[in-house]
RNA sequence: GCCGAAGUGGCGGAAUUGGUAGACGCGCUGGAUUCAAAAUCCAGUUCACGCAAGUGAGUGCGGGUUCGAUUCCCGCCUUCGGUACCA
C-alpha cells in the first residue's frame, strides 16, 4: 500500500497499548534512566502546538535510550491545582475539580495522539487527595523540623523543645526570625501560645506576616501580574499592600546549599546563573545605629560596611516596624501620605522605576557610632522590607541610587574614597583609597572592610554577615483550589498538626468559589469544615502552586504506594531524574523550590540524592502569530469602525484614538509579515464569526466595505485591510492557537514530531509555521518509497549493499547518535532527509540497509518505523531492537577537497588524496592555475595549512 | 530597572574545538509529466554589478584580537523569558 498515515498510526497505538509496550517496571537487571517532563497545567484552552515541543524530544530520548538498553522511566501528569480553573467557577459556579477533569480528559486526548511513549499507570494528578495527601504529609514535614546550622541539616523540632526545656536557646545555632533569647526557665514559664510563637521562628514551615496585594472592590488578593499600575487589570480597581497573617517555608535556610550544589549538576551555565543570582548571596556587615533621643536602634545590612563615614542619611522601608514609633508629629502628615502612596504600588514598581525618586523625611536622627554624627532618617520605597534588615545606610558618594536621592532631597554627600589611581574604575568596584573617614583613612578599601568590620566587633555594635537576596516562600494562597492545610488551631490559637492518619484533609465542598468577606479564602465558608470541634478551626488558606509540583518526580518512580510518598525501594533504584526538559519560566521558581523540598528530604533520608534533576535542557517557546485590526475607539454614526493599519501608519488616525482587536489568523491573507493583510473574503468571514459587527465600517486605502459592499475609491475590486502582525504567546484570547489534532489530521503524528523537532534548536523561541511542514512529509514518503514501489509494493530485497550505500547508512548512524546525544534534533531530522535522497537517487531497496535505518528512525516517527519494522519481518516492538552502530571503515574517503583561501577568503576548492602530507598540500595549493592572478604582485608571507580542513595563503 | 537568552538569504534554520557562511527544508523561478490541475520528478535560487568568466559586499550595529571570527573580547540596539500569588 502507500504511505497512510492515519491508518498505520491507529493501528500501532492500538497494539502497543494492547501489549503493554511502554509499561515500566521498577525492577530490571538494565540500567536505569529517567527522562521527565514538565508537567503541564491543564488549561481551558487544551494543548496547542508549542506545548509538545519538550514532550517529542524527550520521548524522542527515551526512546533512543531503550534502543540504547535502559530502562527507561518517562511519565506523565498533571499540575491540576491553579488560578484558572477557580476563576473559571466563579464565572460559571462550574466546580474547579469538573472543569480541571475535562480539561485533563482533552489533553490525555491530544497526548495520545502524538505517540508518547509514557508509562500511563504511573500518572498523577496533584489535585486528587491519594497524591495530594503526600504533599500535606511533606508539609507537616516541614512543619515539624528546624534547620540546624551546625549539623547543615534539617532536624526534628522536638529535639529543638528538649534543648529549649534544659538551657533554652542561647545555645542553639539555628536558620530562625527568633530575635529574643530565654532560658529554660523562661521556656517553661511560657503559655502555650507564647511556645508556638516561637517554635514558628524556627520551623521550616512557619506563620508570619507577610504582605498580599489586596483589592477591595474584587474582594480577593491579586497575583503581581494581574495589578498594572496599582490597578486591577480585571476593572481597574485600586490595589492596596495588605499585611497578613500567613505560612512560609524558610528556604533561607538551605540558601547556601542551594548555590554550592549547582556546582554538581548538569544545568547549563546562564540556568545555573539565573538560580545562583535569585539567591544573592552577599557578604557584608549588620550594624546597628542608636537613634538620636529615642529609645532603640536600627539595625541595617551593608554590603560596603567601609563607607559608614559617608553614610549621611539613613532609609528604611515604608513598612518598617521602626516607622510609626520613631516619625515626629510635624513629619507625620507627610510620611502618613508617602505609606499610603508606596501602598499602592506593586514591588516590581518599586523596583524598576528606579529613575524617579521618591521618599519622605521622618523626623528623625540616629547616630553614627564612631563620630557621633547626627544622620537624618528616611523612608523610601526603594528599600524593601523583606530585604536584608529592611533599612540601609545612605552612601551617596558609592552609591548611584543614593545619590540620586541625596541630590533630589538635597542631603549632604561626603566623598570617601578616592579612585583616582584606578581608570575607569566604576562606582561599584571595591577599589581606591579611604578619606574623610577617621581611622580609616590611607587605607585601600578591601583593607578598611577588615578593619571596620573587626570595629565593629570590638564596639559590639555589628559584625560581617552574609546576606542573601532569595526570600522565604510566602505559602499561603486565599484560595479555593489548592491543597488544604492539615493543620488546627485550638482555642488559644495554637497551630497543631493533623495526624498522617487522618490525611489528607480533603476540600469541603462548596458552590460558590467567591472570597468570603476580610480576605478570606473561600474555604472560610464552608463553616462544618472549618469549626470541626468545639473552639477548634481549620486553616482556611490554600497551599501555592508550587507545592504539588515540588516533589511530584518523585511520585511517579510509585505512584500508586497509599502506604508513602513513594516506597524506599523504588526511589533506590530510580534515585533522581537523570533528564528533565521544560522551560526557562520555571528557572528559579519551580526549580528552586524542588531543589529544596529534595534537600530537605534527603536530609530526612527519604531520597538517595541531594539534588533531584541531573541534567537538564530548556525547550524554547512556540509562540503564535497574533494578527489584530485597528478599531476606532468612539463609533462612527453609531457603527464599529475598523481602519487599514497603513493608514494608522500615514498617521490619517491616531493610534492613540484605536483599540487592536485581534482576529483569527486562519482569516488573514500573508499572515506574520509586515504586508499582511484582510481582503473582501476575510471581512466576510470574521463578521460571521463576530456579528456584533455585521454593519461595521472597514476602510481600507483603496476603498470602504460596509453592509456586505465595497465601494473602491479607484475602480479596484480588492480590499486590501492592512493588519497588525505581532509575535506572542499562543493563547485562546489571541484566537491564534494551533491545535496539534488538526495537524495530526491532515499530516500524521510522525510528521507532526519530525515537524516540530526539524523548526530549530529544541531551546530556542520560534513562532509557529504550518508551512513547511510538506517538506517533512514528503521525507516521511520518501522513506516509505525506500521499500515500495510506485504501486505500494513492498520491493525490499536482501541484495548486498553497495560501498556508496553503506558510507550514506553510515554516516547517517554516526551522525544521529551524535546529534540526539547533544540534544540537537533539528539537524538529526536533516541528516535523516540527506540519507534518504541518497538512498533513493541509487534506488536503494535493500534490507541490511533499510533495516538499520528504520530502527534509527524509529524515536522519531515510532509508527511508520513499527510498520516497517513488521514488513520487514519482526513479530516484536521496534522498540526492543539493538541499537546500530556506525563502522568508520564504511566513511573514509580517498580524497579530501580543500578550500584554498588568499588572507582567509576562499578562492578556490582542490581536491588531494587523503594522505597527503602538509608540505604536499602547501606545493600543490600554489601550483593551482586559478590561483596564480592572486600571487601578481604580491608577496607570499605565509601558508597555513590545516590537514583535514583548508589552506590559507597569506599574500601582502 | 535588575537577571538570563536570542538576532545568519524572502522564511525556519546549518556550520560540533577559531578554519569552505547559507547544509536540510519551505517559498520562488524555469523545465518534464498531464487534456488540465493536484501530486511527482529535474534544474536554479545570499545580495549587487556583469551576457559570461568573474569581481565586490555579506552572519543586528560600532570597534578590537587573529593568517583566518557567525564563533573570542569591549561598547551599543532590538526582541523574548523571569522578576517571588500565571503556570
Amino acid at each position: 500500500m502507500e504511505y497512510q498515515p492515519r491508518v498505520i498510526e491507529k493501528k500501532w497505538k492500538k497494539w502497543w497499548e494492547e501489549n503493554a509496550i511502554y509499561k515500566v517496571e521498577n525492577i530490571s537487571d538494565k540500567p536505569k534512566f529517567y527522562v521527565l517532563d514538565m508537567f503541564p497545567y491543564p488549561s481551558g484552552s487544551g494543548l496547542h502546538v508549542g506545548h509538545p515541543l519538550g514532550y517529542i524530544a524527550s520521548d524522542i530520548f527515551s526512546r533512543y535510550k531503550r534502543l540504547k538498553g535502559f530502562n527507561v522511566l518517562h511519565p506523565m501528569g498533571y499540575d491540576a491545582f491553579g488560578l484558572p480553573a477557580e476563576q473559571y467557577a466563579i464565572q460559571t459556579g462550574v466546580h474547579p475539580a469538573k472543569s480541571t477533569a475535562k480539561n485533563i480528559a482533552r489533553y490525555r486526548e491530544q497526548l495520545d495522539n502524538l505517540g508518547f511513549s509514557f508509562d500511563w499507570n504511573r500518572e498523577v494528578q496533584t489535585c486528587d487527595p491519594s497524591y495530594y495527601k503526600w504533599t500535606q504529609w511533606i508539609f507537616l514535614q516541614l512543619f515539624e523540623h528546624y534547620y540546624c546550622k551546625d549539623a547543615d541539616s534539617a532536624k526534628p523540632i522536638s529535639e529543638l523543645i528538649a534543648c529549649f526545656e534544659k538551657v533554652g536557646n542561647g545555645k542553639v545555632n539555628a536558620a530562625t526570625s527568633q530575635e529574643n533569647s530565654f532560658s529554660s526557665d523562661d521556656w517553661n514559664a511560657f503559655s502555650n501560645k507564647e511556645k508556638d510563637d516561637v517554635l514558628m521562628n524556627y520551623r521550616l514551615a512557619y506563620r508570619k506576616v507577610t504582605y498580599v496585594n489586596w483589592c477591595e472592590e474584587l474582594g480577593t488578593v491579586l497575583a503581581n501580574d494581574e495589578v498594572k499600575d496599582g490597578v486591577s487589570e480585571r476593572g481597574g480597581f485600586p490595589v492596596e499592600r495588605k499585611p497578613m497573617l500567613q505560612w512560609s517555608l524558610r528556604i533561607t535556610a538551605f540558601a547556601e546549599r542551594l548555590l554550592n550544589d549547582l556546582n554538581d549538576i548538569e544545568w547549563s551555565d546562564a540556568m545555573k546563573k539565573m538560580q545562583s543570582n535569585w539567591i544573592g548571596r552577599s557578604t557584608g556587615a549588620q550594624m546597628f545605629f542608636d537613634l538620636d533621643g529615642n529609645e532603640g536602634q536600627i539595625e541595617i545590612y551593608t554590603t560596603r560596611p567601609d563607607t559608614i563615614f559617608g553614610a549621611t542619611f539613613m532609609v528604611v522601608a515604608p513598612e518598617h516596624d521602626l516607622v510609626a514609633q520613631i516619625t515626629t508629629d510635624s513629619q507625620k502628615s507627610a510620611v502618613d501620605e508617602y505609606v499610603k502612596y508606596v501602598g499602592a504600588r506593586s514591588e516590581r514598581e518599586r523596583m524598576s522605576e528606579t529613575k524617579t525618586v521618591t521618599g519622605a523625611f521622618t523626623g528623625a536622627y540616629c547616630l553614627n557610632p564612631f563620630n557621633g554624627a547626627k544622620i537624618p532618617v528616611w523612608i523610601s520605597e526603594y528599600v524593601l522590607k523583606d530585604y536584608g534588615t529592611g533599612a540601609i545606610m545612605a552612601v551617596p558618594a558609592d552609591d548611584e541610587r543614593d545619590r540620586r536621592f541625596a541630590e533630589k532631597f538635597g542631603l549632604d554627600i561626603v566623598e570617601i574614597i578616592d579612585k583616582s589611581m584606578h581608570e575607569g574604575a566604576t562606582i561599584e568596584d571595591k577599589v581606591g583609597k579611604m578619606i574623610n573617614s577617621d581611622f580609616l583613612n590611607g587605607m585601600e578599601v578591601l583593607e578598611a572592610i577588615q578593619a571596620i568590620n573587626a570595629k565593629l566587633v570590638e564596639m559590639g555594635i555589628g559584625q560581617a554577615q552574609v546576606n542573601y537576596r532569595l526570600r522565604d516562600a510566602i505559602y499561603s494562597r486565599q484560595r479555593y483550589w489548592g491543597e488544604p492545610f492539615p493543620i488546627m488551631y485550638d482555642e488559644e490559637g495554637v497551630s497543631h498538626p493533623m495526624n498522617i492518619s487522618d490525611l489528607p484533609l480533603e476540600l469541603p465542598e462548596l458552590d460558590d468559589f467567591k472570597p468570603a468577606s476580610g480576605a478570606k479564602s473561600p474555604l472560610a465558608r464552608a463553616e462544618e469544615w472549618v469549626n470541626f470541634k468545639e473552639g477548634w478551626t481549620r486553616e482556611t488558606d490554600t497551599m501555592p502552586g508550587f507545592a504539588g509540583s515540588s516533589w511530584y518526580f518523585l511520585r511517579y518512580m510509585d505512584a500508586k504506594n497509599e502506604e508513602a510518598f513513594a516506597g524506599q525501594d523504588a526511589i533506590n533504584y530510580w534515585q533522581d531524574v537523570d533528564l528533565y526538559v521544560g522551560g526557562t519560566e520555571h528557572a528559579v521558581g519551580h526549580l528552586m523550590y524542588a531543589r529544596f523540598w529534595h534537600k530537605f528530604l534527603y536530609d530526612k533520608g527519604l531520597v538517595p540524592t541531594n539534588e533531584p534533576f541531573r541534567k537538564l535542557i530548556n525547550q524554547g517557546m512556540i509562540q503564535g502569530v497574533i494578527e489584530s485590526m485597528y478599531m476606532l475607539k468612539e463609533k462612527v454614526e453609531g457603527q464599529a469602525k475598523f481602519v487599514c493599519a497603513g493608514l494608522v501608519k500615514k498617521g490619517k488616525y491616531a493610534e492613540d484614538n484605536t483599540t487592536k482587536i485581534p482576529v483569527y489568523v486562519d482569516y488573514i491573507q500573508n499572515y506574520g509579515s509586515s504586508d499582511s493583510y484582510m481582503n473582501i473574503d476575510s471581512i466576510k468571514k470574521f463578521i460571521d464569526w463576530r456579528p456584533e459587527y455585521e454593519h461595521a465600517i472597514f476602510e481600507c486605502a483603496n476603498g470602504v466595505y460596509q453592509n456586505g459592499g465595497f465601494n473602491a475609491f479607484d475602480g479596484v475590486t480588492e480590499s486590501h485591510l492592512i493588519t497588525v502582525s505581532e509575535v506572542g504567546k499562543m493563547s485562546k484570547s489571541k484566537y491564534n492557537v494551533i491545535n496539534p489534532d488538526d495537524v495530526v489530521e491532515k499530516y500524521g503524528a510522525d510528521t507532526f514530531r519530525m515537524y516540530e523537532m526539524f523548526l530549530g534548536p529544541v531551546e530556542q523561541s520560534k513562532p509557529w509555521d504550518t508551512k513547511g511542514i510538506d517538506g517533512v512529509s514528503k521525507f516521511l514518503r520518501k522513506l516509505w518509497s525506500l521499500s515500495h514501489n510506485e504501486e505500494g509494493k513492498y520491493i525490499v530485497t536482501d541484495d548486498e549493499p553497495t560501498k556508496e550505500e553503506l558510507k550514506i547508512l553510515h554516516t547517517c548512524i554516526k551522525q544521529i547518535n551524535q546529534d540526539i546525544e547533544r540534544f540537537s534534533f533539528n539537524t538529526c531530522v536533516s541528516a535523516f532527509m540527506v540519507c534518504a535522497n541518497g538512498l533513493r537517487s541509487g534506488k536503494c531497496h535493500k534490507r541490511a540497509i533499510i533495516e538499520p535505518l528504520t530502527i534509527l528512525v524509529a524515536p522519531f516517527a515510532p509508527h511508520i518505523a513499527e510498520e516497517l519494522w513488521h514488513l520487514l519481518g519482526h513479530e516484536t516492538s521496534v522498540n526492543v531492537a539493538t541499537y546500530p552502530v556506525h563502522k568508520e571503515e564504511y566513511l573514509k574517503e580517498d580524497s579530501i577537497t580543500y578550500p584554498i583561501c588568499i588572507n582567509g577568503k576562499k578562492r578556490a576548492t582542490a581536491a588531494f588524496s587523503a594522505d597527503s602530507s602538509k608540505e604536499d598540500l602547501e606545493k600543490g595549493a600554489l601550483a593551482l592555475e586559478e590561483m596564480q592572478h592572486w600571487f601578481e604582485g604580491k608577496t607570499i608571507r605565509k601558508v597555513i595549512v590545516v590537514p583535514n580542513r583548508m589552506i590559507n595563503i597569506v599574500v601582502g
